[in-house]
DNA sequence: TTTTGAGTTGTTCGA
DNA sequence: GTCGAACAACTCAAA
């Protein structure tokens, strides 16, 4: 241990730069600065797009000033203070050193191309500088260029990804979280979190967050800790349906970093896990799905706005901002789809079956670019993912890799009636409707006049009527997709 | 180099 | 009501 003497010079502590890995367990970097037995100076740096990437959205500012507290106490308890720092991520980590000596940097890794590029500037800048830039894993089991073909190149398809990425050995396990911090005494000019205005005021629209969400470290840990013990073995059978909550929830906590791929994957195998090997299989392939999105997007820079299958670029998209204004406000007359467009406006999060329903609809349904839909979901959702959320945007639109066949058009009132057989998931979100009848759920325009009048329903008037006919605008989607393959 | 098997999540139609 | 075929060939990945 270095001596501490009054008057021994100020020792220069390790900067540890936090980004997307709002923890303090199974975080590599944070652990490597702890074991170097100096001063440690945790940094939030809050590049906001100025890195050349997305700043987050609405909901994901809401989320990253709760998890910011958290962080912040939590980092008290062991000694250490957050430093809070805006702007883009070379310029402030230069300003850093000025302000604190520090001649080391540690960071764990970020996988969007924005963050890809920024923080390989700043290792170079580091250590023209003489200064020590080390970055770390923990965001993903592998490194996104790691898996490749037999002949080298990137997957392009699911299985064999998978199948790639079981064979490729176990991942590594997870470290603890450092027991306590050496601190830098010397003060250091931080932000404060209410300066960055990352709530909503006027209107504050976060009370279904609230209500839904526990942001941070310890309830990310509570999140994973219910689901292992009464939601994953019922997870094959029952994660298709919106109403029952067996899906882990544990996107927003895994976008933030506040959990690690690696400490879910070695939970699965704890023995005292009662879960069936289905279920366990199922769970698995999800978050390896979240590692073929980033996969995808290290290999296509553009996933965001580029169409994967250059075709797209050709199809006939009909935009008309009334239609994406209907689908964004949850009244397309279409129940499950509205639940699930309610669903996301009020908590911040939709169930998967029902993303996949509400974006087959805008894409093909309404003939709106997928873009307009990504977005949407870019700024509303808490899980926003610079990787899973264009990836699977694409792959419902059928521009994507290892796409949807375009053919498969979602037929909305059959996936309600299939998923939310008794309409609980719909009367939910869509409680002008909570008094029809199982029968008439998922169509209310099919039910008779008396029974929508004795169910309080005047369409048209509670509820919207149906802004396209299902038949006419499947028939009209698969001619737009022929006219596309007509004109390569 | 060529061959071969396979490919998240569906719907509709007609027998 | 149930069941199988058609939907569109095409590209990927491995042998």
């Amino acid at each position: 241990m270095p001596a501490s003497r009054p008057d021994a010079p100020p020792e220069p502590p390790v900067l540890v730069l936090f980004r997307n890995d709002l923890r303090l367990a199974d975080n590599a970097a944070l652990n490597a600065a702890v074991k170097t037995g100096r001063p440690v100076l945790p940094v939030f740096v809050f590049d906001d797009g100025a890195d050349g990437g997305r700043p987050p959205g609405g909901a994901r500012r809401w989320w990253l000033h709760h998890a910011l507290e958290r962080l912040c106490a939590s980092l008290s308890e062991r000694g250490a203070g957050l430093i809070l720092r805006r702007g883009p991520t070379l310029a402030t980590v230069l300003s850093l050193l000025d302000d604190t000596k520090a001649n080391a940097v540690f960071w764990n890794r970020r996988y969007d191309p924005a963050g890809i590029s920024a923080d390989s500037a700043l290792k170079t800048a580091l250590r023209d500088r003489a200064v020590e830039a080390t970055s770390f894993d923990g965001q993903l089991l592998h490194e996104p260029s790691r898996l490749t073909t037999t002949t080298g190149g990137p997957y392009k398809v699911y299985s064999p990804f998978w199948r790639a990425l079981v064979s490729s050995g176990e991942p590594r396990a997870p470290v603890a979280a450092p027991k306590a911090i050496r601190p830098l005494h010397e003060a250091v000019a931080s932000d404060t979190l209410e300066a960055w205005s990352l709530l909503p005021t006027a209107p504050d629209w976060a009370g279904g967050l609230r209500d839904t969400w526990t942001p941070g470290e310890a309830g990310a840990r509570q999140r994973l800790a219910d689901f292992l013990d009464a939601r994953l073995e019922r997870y094959a059978e029952s994660r298709d349906r919106p109403a029952e909550a067996v899906t882990s929830r544990l996107s927003p906590h895994l976008a933030h970093g506040e959990i690690t791929p690696f400490q879910i994957w070695h939970a699965l195998a704890r023995p005292d896990i009662e879960a069936g090997a289905r279920d366990l299989e199922k769970f698995r392939k999800e978050i390896a799905w979240r590692e073929f999105s980033y996969h995808l997007l290290f290999h296509n820079r553009d996933l965001a706005s580029k169409n994967v299958n250059r075709d797209f670029d050709d199809f006939a998209w009909r935009p008309d901002a009334g239609l994406v204004a209907a689908w964004q406000q949850g009244r397309t007359g279409y129940p499950i789809v509205d639940a699930g467009m309610r669903q996301l406006w009020r908590t911040g999060w939709m169930h998967n079956r029902v993303r996949m329903v509400a974006a087959s609809f805008l894409t093909k349904h309404l003939l709106q670019h997928w873009r307009e839909g990504e977005a949407w979901f870019w700024d509303t959702l808490v899980d926003a993912d610079p990787a899973s959320n264009p990836a699977s945007w694409q792959w419902v639109a059928g521009s994507g890799a290892d796409a949807a066949p375009y053919f498969r058009i979602f037929n909305p009132v059959l996936q309600g009636e299939k998923f939310d057989p008794d309409g609980v998931y719909v009367r939910k979100f869509v409680p002008e409707l909570a008094r029809l009848p199982d029968r008439y759920i998922h169509k209310p325009w099919e039910a008779p006049a008396d029974v929508l009048s004795h169910a309080g329903v005047k369409l048209g008037t509670t509820y919207p009527v149906t802004i396209v006919e299902h038949r006419k605008a499947r028939t009209a989607a698969l001619a737009a997709y022929d006219a596309m393959k007509g004109t390569r």
